[in-house]
DNA sequence: ATTGATAATGAAAACCATTTTCAATAAGGT
DNA sequence: ACCTTATTGAAAATGGTTTTCATTATCAAT
C-alpha cells in the first residue's frame, strides 16, 4: 500500500516526499533478512523498477539512515552495508558475528540481558567520566565461521 | 637501535626485510598516543624522512596489520586509523568512544573487569551456537563529546 | 667487504565506492 | 490542472587506497 507506512509517514512528517524509489528501496529492505550494499540493492531493484539510478540508491539510504529508518554498517569488506532498525524492521535488537575469511554476517540476539547489565553500567560510567553523551553503541565480533572451517 | 625490537623480531621470523621505513612508521606510531591515517603518519614522516612514500606507508600498515603489529580502525570519517596493538605498544587493552561530530576518538580501559565477565560468557555461548571461532572483539560508543556539547 | 637473489620502494596510474553537478522530472499542496 | 520545489538519473568528479613497474635496498651466502 501507498500509504500508512510508519516510515513513510516518519519522512512525511519531516518534510520529505513519498517516491516510488524510496518505497521500493524499503521494500526491498523489508524483504530480505541479509545485510545489503547499496550496489545489492540496486541490482535487487532492477528486476521490478529497472528506472531507478545507483545515486537514488545512495540517496535514499542516507536519507532513511539520518531518520533512523536503517542502520549503516562499514564492517570493513569494502562497501557499506545496510538493515532496517529494529524500530522500522522486524529485528531485534542485535549485534554481529563477521567471519574474516568469507565476510559472512550472522545476526545474534543471544545474551542480550547480560549486555543490557553490561551496557547500562559502562554506558553510565563512561558518560559521566568522559562527559560524554553516548547515542549508540557497536559490539561485534571478527573470526572464523563454519564454513569457512575453524583454524 | 636497528635491532632488538620485539615487532622487527617478529616480522624477521616471518621473512620480512627490516627497513628504514618500517622503521620510521613504527617509531611514529609508538611516540604518538593518537589514532593516525596512513596520510596522517605520512605527514609527520616527512620531518625525519622525506623520502618515505604515502605507498609505503599504506603497504607497511598492512604488513604491521597482518602480523598483529597494529590495529586498524575504520570508524566511518572516510579514513582508517592506526594505532599499536596492545602487545607491541604500551597502551592496555581498551575500547573507544567515538564523537559524531568532530570525530574524536577517546580511549578508554574503564569497566575492563565488567567487560571481561560479559565478553566471556557470551564468546562462549556465542562461540558455541554458531560454530564460530572468534578471534577478536570490537566495543566502540558513538555520540557527542564534552566539547561538541550535548544535545 | 662483495655478491647476488629477491623483497621492498617511489611515482604515477588505476581502482572503485561514494558524492557532486545539473538539467529534467515528479510529488503534493493549492 | 497548476505551481513550487524536492527528487531524480546520467555523467563527471572525488578521494582514499591499491596496483603497476622499473629501480633500489636488504641480507644471507660468499
Ligand atoms: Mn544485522
Ligand atoms: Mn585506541
Ligand atoms: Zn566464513
Ligand atoms: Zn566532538
Amino acid at each position: 500500500m501507498r500509504h500508512g507506512h510508519k516510515w513513510g509517514n516518519k519522512l512525511r512528517g519531516c518534510g520529505f516526499r513519498l517516491t516510488i524509489g524510496r518505497e521500493a528501496i524499503v521494500d526491498i529492505l523489508s524483504h530480505t533478512n541479509s545485510h545489503m550494499s547499496a550496489e545489492d540493492i540496486f541490482f535487487a531493484l532492477h528486476a521490478d523498477s529497472p528506472n531507478i539510478g545507483l545515486t537514488t540508491v545512495y540517496r535514499t539510504l542516507e536519507l532513511l539512515e539520518k531518520n533512523g529508518i536503517v542502520s549503516k554498517y562499514e564492517f570493513g569488506h569494502g562497501r557499506a552495508k545496510f538493515e532496517l532498525t529494529e524500530a522500522y524492521g522486524n529485528k531485534p535488537h542485535h549485534h554481529h558475528l563477521i567471519c574474516r575469511k568469507c565476510g559472512t554476517i550472522i545476526d545474534y540476539s543471544d545474551f542480550m540481558e547480560d549486555e543490557l547489565a553490561y551496557l547500562k553500567k559502562t554506558e553510565a560510567g563512561l558518560g559521566k567520566k568522559y562527559k560524554f553523551t553516548i547515542h549508540q553503541h557497536s559490539i561485534s565480533f571478527f573470526g572464523i565461521c563454519e564454513k569457512c572451517g575453524a583454524s
